[in-house]
DNA sequence: GTAAAAAACTAAACCGTTTTAGAAATTTTT
DNA sequence: AAAAATTTCTAAAACGGTTTAGTTTTTTAC
């Protein structure tokens, strides 16, 4: 039976007779190296234990300044590559002790700065970021008071800082580059808005030079930047214009999830058959794709290692700020693989 | 630029030459109240503005004994079906000026124990539980104390507290009914693992009720319970096992979208096709039916009304619980919408 | 038997708010 | 011009822990 009713340290200290500072110092395991005496400790123990004492958690983080939560912002927590990412770190963090509060930007500038502030505010001890944000001076305070943070996923080439990423370009390279080795010539190439985010630029770079190596001109017909509010009507309409344009690709590298759950759509609504009429690759690896007629082809991101790297790494940095050392940046970059289906025609 | 600096509202104080007292009444727009001058609150409110103070969450909570934040234990937030609801919730606490904190019980009994402890502990001002537990002995001392929690999703019939929940009984029946409307007589029910969960219950249920109503004998043998570590095995054998005995039913009801992906998946690998060999209706609607070939017929939960609604309730309760009024429990039943599409076969 | 050392413990300050009870300053009343 | 009423503001307590700077008690040394 869970109770909502507080004893404090006073009344334990009361009923045994003791101070307050002496029940602290044992429940907090400091009873030895302050010299409290086992048989004290022992009855502290027991008599804490048999009233269900629980610490209040305010008191504590006035107190210490800090709350034993993390926080994880990530841009939609029902996207299932960062629900999937969410529940990995919910999972590391718990191991070590710690809470997760999961927030989602829903890719607003606005609302990411909010909920920085709110975290910091919360005093959780570190965060962990996939941003939307072009720019870094949101966290560039951050960064000068020593706040541990990790960026994870979406990152900034030119700031200096924990990072947790997978080769994004080299898993695109591979993608098209498989495509490539299939007999493709004609390859578009879809990118979800807003498309400065490092995981888009990154898979776009890794599509071209996939292209570059294989000598196969560039084309910025085929390279699409999809707005995320719109993906479906936005790709018919792409499509039909290859169409009327005599211009269609014969293969289209995709670069989310989200993207391709609106591009399969489109594609079947206009009649086009995989990969028959037009071969697909997807970054993410979602449920649907293994069940999909055919299967869809995809890169697959270690989530549950992307999670854990930035979780050890915060935690870290969490712990050595308390000792006040220096804070040294770790970067990750985790390599995908590609899951091969049938979604990629074998061309002559 | 986000810091992560403090200033106090003594800070504040010392800096305008007046007293703490008077610099929280006006943050907390209690000037008026209070007889402060327009002139001084002008003051205050520029001065913190300009100092950019945030108070500290800790020394508040302490003082008033709440959060302003709110718990949210689901099963899984990796669960599509989970991962939207959070997501609504999220979006409508914090329109209210909530924060949340999202947590999976993984479907064990001791883990959600602890969690609810941990967020009481935490002191969230209220909870919102999609309980795995077949007992309500833990959530019967928070009931005793008043302490405002919503069931979700999952409940009790015999335990009266707040509910949101959707017509499971009457959402399977009418997917049932749409199978046997069609023509088939043969129809088997899947439920997941554990079978004592409210949704499990009723959605079999309304299965049976539905037989019922059209005259066809229940058969024990149609109806399965799989085992939620492994779904994909557990149909796969039951699928062979039926078509050896020569009983192979015409449709299947599944009772939730884990179990329809690892039957779709199940399904396709033992060279069966729907609908032809087997029509199939689903719980749950994720992307993956709209998309699968054929489109698979599902019943629609209301994942954002369920999440509107139970959120209205708590926080009327937390506000009710306020002004020690005393609390009415409240029942929220919605109702299930089924999308027809594709996957049940017209029979004779 | 007393001084020094060691062991066991504690009072009080502190963290940053909110709130209670009341004080000081100003205005109104008589 | 003093008393009363009103307006404006504040000192201090409270929330429940942790930590600092001790104090008290017991043991050891000589």
């Amino acid at each position: 039976m869970i109770k909502n009713k507080k004893v404090s340290l006073a009344d334990i200290a009361m009923a045994l007779g003791v101070s307050k500072t002496l029940v602290s110092m044992v429940l907090n395991g400091k009873g030895d190296e302050n010299g409290i005496s086992k048989k004290t400790q022992e009855r502290v123990m027991e008599l804490a234990e048999s009233m269900n004492y629980k610490p209040n958690q305010f008191a504590r983080g006035l107190r210490m300044g800090r709350s034993n939560t993390i926080g994880l912002i990530v841009s939609d927590i029902s996207n299932p590559f960062y629900s999937r990412l969410a529940r990995s770190v919910e999972d590391a963090v718990s191991e070590s002790g710690y809470n997760l509060m999961i927030c989602s930007s829903d890719e607003s500038e606005e609302k990411e700065m909010k909920l920085l502030e709110m975290l910091i505010n919360k005093q959780v001890d570190g965060i962990i970021l996939s941003s939307t944000l072009d720019s870094t001076e949101h966290i560039e305070g951050l960064q000068n008071e020593n706040f541990p943070f990790v960026l994870i996923d979406r990152i900034y080439n030119d700031f200096e800082t924990n990072t947790v990423v997978v080769d994004n370009k080299l898993g695109a390279y591979e993608a098209v580059d498989f495509i490539i080795n299939n007999g493709h010539k004609k390859i578009a190439a879809f990118v979800i808005s807003p498309a400065h985010i490092s995981t888009q630029v990154d898979r776009l770079e890794g599509y071209k030079d996939a292209l570059k190596k294989h000598s196969i001109p560039l084309n910025q017909y085929y390279q699409k930047v999809i707005p995320r509010e719109e993906i479906y009507q936005t790709v018919c309409q792409i499509l039909t214009e290859w169409k009327t344009d005599h211009m269609m690709p014969t293969a289209i590298f995709v670069a989310n999830n989200q993207i391709a759950i609106g591009s399969l759509e489109a594609i079947r609504d206009l009649g086009l058959s995989i990969p028959k009429d037009i071969s697909i690759v997807s970054f993410d690896d979602i449920d649907l794709f293994k069940l999909y007629s055919p299967p869809i082809t995809s890169v697959i991101q270690p989530i549950n290692s992307i999670a854990r790297n930035a979780v050890e790494i915060l935690l870290d940095n969490i712990k050595i700020k308390d000792n006040s050392d220096s804070l040294i940046k770790v970067h990750k970059c985790l390599q995908t693989n590609i899951v091969v289906r049938n979604s990629v025609l074998k061309l002559g």
